[in-house]
Formats: C-alpha cells, structure tokens, sequence
DNA sequence: ATAATTGCAAAGGATTTGCACGAGT
DNA sequence: ACTCGTGCAAATCCTTTGCAATTAT
C-alpha cells in the first residue's frame, strides 16, 4: 500500500541519510560497527513505522546474535542526529519511521486494527501555512492524524 | 499561559460531559461510584494534559484512600466513551485530555511559550473526509496540530 | 592501547491484572 | 442477592542500564 512515492530519489536519500548518519558520528566520536551498520541500513531501507520487536526480527535474519539493547541503543542514536523519529500511536509501543529529508507526509489509523497509512496534500500543507499565519505564528512542523476504520475492518464488521 | 476560549459555555459543556457519560454507563451497565465521579469531575474540570499521577495526586486531595488502579480504569473508560483522549508526547508516560465535544477545533502550539490558540477550517475538514475516503476509511475522528512561534515570541526574539 | 560498543541479564517504570472485599443496583 | 468496582500487590510489558567481554580507532 504504501512505498511508492520514491523512484530514483531513493538512492540518493539513502545516500545522504548515510552520510549525514556519517558526519554526525564523527562529530560525536562514535564508531561504526557491522551491528550498527546493519541496524540502520535495515531501518533506513524500510517504509513505514517500525517497533523495535519488529525491527530486531528483520535484523535477526542477517545476523541472529544482535541483542535488542543494540537495536534500542541504535534508534536512540538515529533519533538523537534527526534521522529517525519517534511516534506513539497508543498501543504500548514506541515506533520508528526515516526521518524524511524534506516531504511531509501525515498518518491514517485504523482503530480496529491499528493498520497505519500514510498520505500527502498540498492543499491541507497550503492551508496550515495560512491558519498559522493569520493566528501570527511561525510555523515549525505539524501533526495530522487521522482516526477511524480501515476497509478491510469494517468489511469485516458488516 | 492561555485560557480559554470558552465563555459562558464552560458549565454547559461540563454538563454535556457528564450527560455523556452517564448515557455511556447507564448502556453499558456500569456503576456510577464515588470513585469514578471523582476523577471524573477532576479530569473534566481540567485543562491540559494530565498524566495519571498528576490527576490521583489531585484526587487524593479529596480522597486519599484512591488506588491508581482505579485512576486507570476510570480513564480508561473515559478513553473509550470518547470523552477522554490519550496523548504520548515522548516521555514514557500517557497524558489525557478532555475531549472537545466540539469536534471542529484544532491546536496551535507555541513552541517557545506554550500558548495554545483554537482554529477550525472548514475546508480543512471537508478535505479530510476526502482523504479518507480515498484511503477506504471511514474516519471517526483526527487530530491536527500545528507547532510554531506564536507572535509574542517571536518579537522577543527579534 | 584506549575508549566505545555489545550482549546479556537485571533493573526500572508505567500499565494491567487477579483476587478478596466492599458497594451500587 | 447479584454484579460490578475497588484497592492492593503481583505480574507484565517496554525500555534502560550495569558490567565484563569484545571490537574499532
């Protein structure tokens, strides 16, 4: 359902999230490790909001000994340079999504199921730039979430 | 930092509140307790975002023989009768909120000073509905925030 | 060499739950 | 009476942390 949206650019973005990921540890005197490497290559290429449990199974596959200290210690990381962020979607879980370099892109959640999507529109970008504007405000970033029932569940409900 | 907003409606909108509620447990069978119109009538007199501790702190003012456990029930049930909503702001802990019986209003967050100011856009709305259908949702409700500078701020800044 | 990183397991916090007692209908 | 609700403590779940061993620089 989701992916989409990005064809060639993805190589580039993955690209420059490494290389920022890169210069951010420099600064930091931080060290790249194979388990770091993997975790954020991973995490990095995935679409979509990822719990830790979630993103440790993929880790797994490649490499079984991958404690998940590692991987919370390493979305830490991601968060604390700006490349990852952190969402709660009220299950008990603390996800994960690419901080994406420019695009704004909001949230669709399924009440039954907890399914999320994504969706874009300039038009609702256009008219919080105004709202904010008329209320005298600057506006830094935003939260768009909306709630109710997915297809298939509601299919399901019927 | 900001109050708000309500007039004359304060009083009715609690009694609209506690109307709800008791729809809400007369169609499900539950019991109106000494408890549970405690922390009702504390959350409901409120503004803000309470985290459970906050809230059994205030209600064990009134009555200090109150468990916590109670506190989550009771907000619990709120949450699902919609009156209360669950907000995760990144500290591990879940804060509510009295739910706007008005469903057409939405926040603007000063970053710097914590101002909160009401908008409400038609079109904002309409484009929502049209967002989820698009996505096979049938929408229930949404929450839509807008962080920014306010005015006051920013000519501090200047 | 030196300091950062890992993996494990234990510790921490927040939230939930089982159960016996108490209270609302 | 019959359930439902409460309070307590124990149990759970997610996340963080201490530490000895390992690894990057």
């Amino acid at each position: 359902m989701r992916r989409a949206a990005n064809k060639e650019s993805s190589k580039t973005d993955l690209e420059e999230l490494q290389a920022r990921l890169s210069a951010y540890m420099d600064q930091k005197g931080l060290r790249s490790t194979a388990q770091r490497r993997l975790v954020t290559e991973i995490f990095f290429g995935t679409e979509g909001h990822l719990s830790i449990e979630e993103l440790l199974e993929v880790v797994r596959q490649q490499d079984p000994k991958v404690g998940y200290a590692t991987v919370y210690r390493t979305l830490k990381l991601l968060t604390d340079s700006g490349l990852a962020q952190e969402r709660h979607f009220g299950d008990g879980v603390s996800r994960y999504e690419v901080a994406h370099l420019d695009e704004h892109h909001d949230h669709l959640i399924c009440l039954r199921c907890g399914r999320i999507e994504e969706f874009e529109n300039d038009d609702v970008e256009e008219m919080q730039d105004r709202i904010a504007k008329a209320h005298g405000f600057v506006l830094e970033r935003h939260r768009h979430e909306l709630y109710g029932v997915c297809r298939a569940c509601h299919d399901a409900e019927a």
